[in-house]
DNA sequence: TCGTTTTTATTTGTCTGACATTTAAAAGTC
DNA sequence: GACTTTTAAATGTCAGACAAATAAAAACGA
């Protein structure tokens, strides 16, 4: 683990580089501990406060946790998919919002991977998925949910569909499709006759994955991207119109 | 943007966190100045290093930039797919290796997630990631090929069949799929037959993409996934027979 | 001897104050 | 007016100190 002296970045940028990389490279492996913030200063001959920078750095990655005390320190932390997750869901959230992605992408992408969870999920699904996917349906036929709620909802019932592919890298790697979507769909307004199109092919979605009928549950998706889409454009027309 | 003074968490952690709800939130905006450090510890009511290495938590998050001088700073960073598509690289990366994942599990995420795209790249390709598929055939066809190489050949080839579906949101969630399994397909040694299988089933994809038939690209990438497992297997088998 | 309490050493968390470096704008000079 | 110099403001880095947490070691009491 060393420094290049003459690069102009941050010393706290490239201690924190060169520790990451050997996270990743396996020389540090998980729940090893870090030497202690003064070894390091003394291993990189910089100051404390700049190691302790670095370390910061790579504790909001996760890819290090640090414990007080007399045996305490940094440790190699080991990623779970919980934090993958939540890191997932907010890139993607903030990579929609800051680069204005049409919600015509996001939509497409959205689906098409959700397609891909389908049929495995019309496989492996378990019984605690399908009935989360039920009571989800039924929150939504209530008439008065909120439409922040409304797709609260929703959100949570296409987490079902993909978790009941029972692969984790596909639920992790949808998390961020499926969550970062609704900061989208809030802006739409539904009507009641919207939701209750949506509520059918809900329906038809999950009784597809319940007869296990994975190409069934596809075509569901597809037409409920249509849906989704179509509802889109009426709102985005209606308020162009009105300015 | 306050902080919790009773919460036992670390002040930089809680800074930190407060400032990057405000950007969520849109209370602050890309390109938007934040207050200097000192003006920051004064509002926290901490010492600058702590609100520097809440700062450097931003920043190895890519949500801040900083600047020296003058009119330098901290600035809310547009977060670029670019970045993204690093973050989400690493990350993946290290959930896969650090959380035992099958073999098993990684491929057929990740070729479900591709076969999702395939379709789309049927229909939109151009005529460079066309050409980017054909090379990248005809290197791994090439005889003094290493094995790592022919992997990195086969990331490349992915990665053209995933950028031709012309949706960066599928791009940004597919280049953690498909770059972590690198690492992974990196224990398999490749026999010259075992080449020549995975060529001729690349022209098949590759064939079906520049005749536009969405299906039979996505039968090759099941057919491809089948390939992959079974050489996997065989050579897990192997392993285990020797110890 | 065993169990409890106290002490101690180690480590991270935080603070203060200082200086270095970079940068752009302001001031000065020709 | 164009160029150079100065200045001010900001981040980057350093040194040293104390606080707080924590576990191990030592001391103590029954």
């Amino acid at each position: 683990m060393k420094i290049d002296p003459t690069s102009s970045a941050d010393l706290s940028a490239q201690i924190a580089q060169s520790i990451k990389a050997a996270i990743i490279n396996g020389d540090l492996i998980v729940d090893q501990r870090l030497p202690s913030e003064t070894e390091l200063s003394d291993h990189f001959e910089v100051s404390r406060p700049t190691v302790r920078e670095a370390l910061k750095r790579l504790a909001a990655q996760s890819l290090i946790r640090t414990q007080r005390g007399a045996t305490g320190g940094a440790f190699v932390n080991r990623l779970s998919f919980e934090d993958a997750y939540a890191q997932q869901v907010t890139t993607s959230t903030l990579l929609l919002s800051m680069n204005d992605v049409s919600f015509q992408t996001a939509c497409e992408a959205r689906y098409a991977l959700e397609r891909a969870c389908a049929p495995l999920s019309a496989l492996r699904r378990n019984a605690d998925q399908l009935a989360t996917m039920r009571a989800e349906i039924f929150r939504q036929g209530q008439p008065n949910l909120s439409d922040e709620a409304f797709c609260a909802s929703d959100v949570a019932f296409h987490r079902a569909l993909v978790d009941g592919a029972a692969n984790p890298v596909l639920s992790y790697q949808l998390a961020g499709a499926v969550e970062a979507m609704q900061p989208l769909m809030n802006m739409i307004t539904f009507s009641a006759r919207d939701r209750a199109r949506i509520v059918a092919l809900h329906c038809e979605i999950a009784d597809a994955i319940d007869q296990g009928d994975g190409p069934a549950a596809s075509d569901g998706l597809q037409a409920l991207e249509q849906e989704t889409l179509s509802l889109a454009q009426k709102v985005f027309e209606t308020r162009a119109a009105k300015s």
